[in-house]
DNA sequence: CGAATGCTACGGTTTCGGCCGAACAGATCG
DNA sequence: CGATCTGTTCGGCCGAAACCGTAGCATTCG
């Protein structure tokens, strides 16, 4: 009986308000500072410190010393997916009462999700992608159809075939409910919208600015208007 | 954000040790009764009733009630893969103390994970598929070749073109550490060995016995030898 | 070299939640 | 209709852990 022990220990690790706010904070990828995490968790540095060390210890952090600073990020990508996989239960679980704020407003509209784009901006891309047959997505797996190898070479993605991230993968949006796209394919994507410059990152969130420039080839390539 | 609370909350569920149990408990997809899950939790009736309780309302688990008994099982499937999630990171990330018990030593040997077939059975299946062709498998995704729809309808599984579970997936094994067949080609491949007699559950654990039917078929369809 | 900044270590307080004993509600059976 | 079995509710106990204040260590800057 030592698997569910475990199994305990990493989702007690994710079960504390603060430590949750903290890996939601990290959810894109990005290295933040203790400090700045302290401040996304809304509690004292000390307090974070302490969380912090326990992430790391059990490997759900890794942590980069750099002068005064100690950056701290997502250790692996099996943990993000665990993170969306809890949160694909957590949003369809309770239907309980969930007040929408403004932030949340602009998450909905567009958001990284670790390494790949999510929200409406994230769906509707996958929406086009699979009603042109260019992609085949199911709850829990997806395909790129040899349309959609072309296609994604026109538009100038490189799909490196990797041995351990092949795959595009459905990642269901806690938002939208409905799958977008994950994966080395939704990571390929997303790098070649920031390299065009349709969208950019804001500060102190993962919601996503669209340019005009991007409103442009959204319309233009995907016959889609956010 | 109120994201990371509900994440939070969910990510808690999972976090206590006796939760923990009952859901790992109903890991192989059947239901069984409070009383049951008391037993495989290790408390008493009246603390497992309040856990329940608390599963239900969640909706991480599904409560169905009969006679006098109440039996319960896993609400949905996303819910059984936001816990093989959560196991594979917590299987590497502490390289900490494991002792091989007895029962874990049956476990590894061959297990159900939820639908489908794992431990040196399950990685053993997906080696010889990946071997030969039928299928490709990568950390968070798979596909079914040509030659493996072929094969898969030789061996008489019938693949059910289903609109939600189209796709293969990989399943990071908890003992094996490497990818085992899931999704719905994982359910069908385990129906499959069930049908033919080649596996039987066992009580009370959800390792399986290899009959020797099933012994001398994995040989002679897949090479195998457990 | 002192001062400021970023982070961590330690102690004490408080709150939250798991746990069991006892009592209660339905269902089944003789 | 009592006896028994399964499961739930209530009340009180207790331990674990989250939190902050204070203090201490490293790094950078004036």
């Amino acid at each position: 009986m030592t698997i569910p022990v475990s199994l305990a220990e990493v989702a007690a690790l994710v079960g504390d308000p603060a430590r949750a706010n903290i890996l939601c904070a990290l959810l894109d990828g990005r290295a933040l500072t203790a400090g700045e995490l302290a401040y996304a968790a809304n509690v004292s540095p000390q307090t974070t410190s302490g969380h912090l060390a326990k992430l790391t210890q059990a490997h759900l952090l890794d942590a980069l010393k750099q002068g005064r600073h100690r950056y701290f990020r997502i250790a692996t990508p099996q943990v993000a997916q665990m993170l969306e996989s809890i949160m694909a239960v957590a949003v369809q679980a309770p239907p309980r009462h969930r007040p929408v704020s403004k932030v949340d407003e602009a998450m909905r509209t567009a958001r990284t999700c670790y390494d790949h784009l999510a929200g409406r901006l994230g769906v509707g891309l996958a929406d086009t992608l699979c009603g042109r047959g260019h992609v085949v997505l199911a709850e829990d797996g997806g395909e790129v159809t040899p349309h959609g190898h072309d296609f994604f070479a026109r538009f100038g993605m490189r799909l490196v075939t990797d041995r351990r991230r092949i795959f595009c993968r459905a990642c269901v949006d806690w938002t939208e409910r409905r799958p977008h796209l994950a994966g080395a394919v939704g990571a390929a994507l997303a790098d070649r919208c920031f390299d065009l410059g349709w969208v950019k990152r804001m500060r102190d969130t993962r919601a996503l600015a669209i340019t005009p420039a991007g409103r442009a080839g959204l319309r233009e390539m995907f016959d889609l208007t956010i």
